[in-house]
RNA sequence: GGCCCCUUCGUCUAGCGGUUAGGACGUCGGCCUCUCACGCCGAAAACAUGGGUUCAAGUCCCGUAGGGGUCACCA
């Protein structure tokens, strides 16, 4: 009889990464959903290592993750380095709790000793291949006395059941016949868990009511669920969130370039616009495109996530962090940027100008990285572009650079209004439109053809540096 | 191959029996303009397919096709 857990017991959900490699975006994303139902509901989120493959887990990798989290802005009620009132929240440190649980299965005849051996096994899967049939493990130690001096593994006994149905908060009713089950093991040789024993045993004790996870997982979940009976718990609500995929419709790897969340950090990606693109992947609020972490957690439900996978679109990804980048007060936006002038090697710390050049490129900048590549004319010397100096420094530039150099020379103080005074005159008094006066002005001090309004431009570097590079060009120019 | 899940513009999606099938990214055209952006306006673009149920189906049911997942002493 199928027991579920009362849902009116505050919500405690967890993500429950395994560390053999950074923190990638679909698990990201699953993370996300967690804590998004978690402080929705006023409910705890739980973060527990599964650590249980020595073979692949790494120190390294659980501090990637901690890391990926963290940036996002994912933190935990429970978990590595906060503790918990459930812990240890490393499986490798919860050992004993397995093996009290496993005993008791035994204990109660609903698991037993299997003797056999992974090459004997292994030799079963090629015969029942090469006959092309389905390999079921056909229950040889069932009902064998137990030996604990002989090398063994422990199996579930699965009871006999026709089928065996569960309801999905994203996908409704999964049932699955029972004669596609088996023997599952559940503990290895070495008395370290498998993960499908592991994970009940640590949902439970942790009192885990609802496991929301990568839809990798829904054939794991009917042998689960037979687990969780077997132990005498209630069964939590399940929600399985359907993979996200590469253009090419396969699930997302290394393959489709970035997929660790630090690399879009490294990037120049905001962390609210990886939230708020992953989360778009998958669910929806009317049609609603960008959200704040609040809008979030006052709007999300496992009622708005789709049940189709989602293609991951870099494009779209751009654009919602664009969008964030633009709408950043400029102040915040400069304070973001640091890092990623440091790491460009340019000296920008404590520049009182630092805000006004965010605010000045927020609207063409994409990403951090870009930002910084857009405004490094600032704080370093000019690089001028090969093309934009044929084009727009030659002789006919001279006299023009020359008339802007003698009137900021001349002006009393530096402003927009009579920046702009100057520059119409300029261009009345020889015929011109007023773009043959900015385009070389612009070369001149940012060495490209591409950048704010010229006047910002002239503001941003001050009388003196606007003066030199004018200079300079002039010398270019042939002036 | 068995089993499970999925199927609305190229992509992310709205839709929860009656809509000119809506929005967003991207694409294309135009406006704005000192460049680049931003912004604004407009266009092309979708219900996989065949049967049912119903007065009425993108919405419900069944089949087919296609896609994904999973079949370990991995998670």
């Amino acid at each position: 009889m199928l027991v579920s857990a009362p849902m009116s017991a505050p919500v405690r959900v967890r993500f429950a990464p395994s560390p053999t490699g950074y923190l990638h975006i679909g698990g990201a994303r699953a993370a996300l959903l967690n804590w998004l139902w978690a402080r929705h509901t006023g409910g705890k989120f739980i973060l527990r290592i599964e650590d249980t493959d020595q073979e692949r887990s790494t120190e390294d990798a659980v501090r990637a993750i901690l890391d990926g989290m963290r940036w996002l802005g994912l933190d935990w009620d429970e978990g590595p380095d906060v503790g918990g009132p459930f812990g240890p929240y490393f499986q490798m440190q919860r050992l004993g709790l397995y093996k009290e649980y496993a005993e008791k299965l035994v204990k109660a005849g609903k698991a037993y000793a299997c003797y056999c051996s992974k090459e004997d096994l292994d030799a079963q899967r090629e015969l029942a291949k090469a006959e092309k049939r389905q390999f079921i493990y056909p229950g040889t130690c069932r009902d064998l006395a137990y030996d604990p001096s002989r090398r063994h593994v422990i199996r579930f006994r699965l009871p006999k059941l026709l089928e065996l149905t569960f309801t999905d908060l994203v996908k409704g009713a999964i049932t699955r016949p029972g004669s596609t089950l088996q023997d599952e093991v559940i503990v290895r040789a070495d008395g370290v868990p498998l993960y499908n024993f592991g994970a009940v045993v640590d949902d439970v004790t942790m009192e885990i009511n609802l496991v929301a996870r990568g839809d990798d997982h829904v054939n794991n979940t009917a042998v689960q669920v037979l687990l969780y009976e077997a132990l005498g718990y209630p069964v939590p609500a399940f929600a399985h969130l359907p993979m996200i995929l590469g253009a090419d419709k396969t699930r997302l790897s290394k393959r489709h370039g970035a997929t660790s969340v630090t690399a879009y950090r490294d990037m120049g990606f905001l962390p609210e616009a990886v939230v708020n693109y992953l989360v778009r992947l998958g669910w929806s609020h009317g049609d609603q495109e960008i959200f704040t972490m609040g809008e979030l957690v006052k709007h999300f439900g496992f009622d708005h996530v789709g049940a189709t996978a989602s293609v991951f679109n870099p494009e779209k990804m751009v654009w919602v962090n664009q969008t964030w980048v633009k709408s950043l007060p400029p102040a915040e936006l400069a304070r973001r940027a640091l890092p990623y002038y440091r790491a460009a090697g340019l000296e920008v710390e404590g520049d009182p100008r630092l805000p006004d050049v965010a605010k000045a490129y927020q609207e063409r900048a994409k990403t951090l990285v870009d930002l910084v590549s857009q405004s490094r004319c600032y704080f370093a010397p000019v690089e001028m572009d090969p093309k934009a100096q044929e084009k727009f420094l030659g002789s006919d530039a001279a006299p023009i650079l020359q008339a802007i150099r003698d009137g900021i020379a001349a002006s009393a103080a530096l402003d927009a209004a009579g920046l702009e005074k100057l520059f119409h005159d300029v261009a009345a008094a020889r015929s011109l439109g007023l773009g043959k006066v900015a385009q070389p002005v612009r070369v001149a001090l940012t060495g490209g053809t591409a950048s704010p309004g010229i006047y910002d431009v002239i503001l941003l570097l001050g009388r003196e540096e606007s003066l030199a590079r004018l200079d300079a060009g002039l010398k270019l120019a042939g002036g």
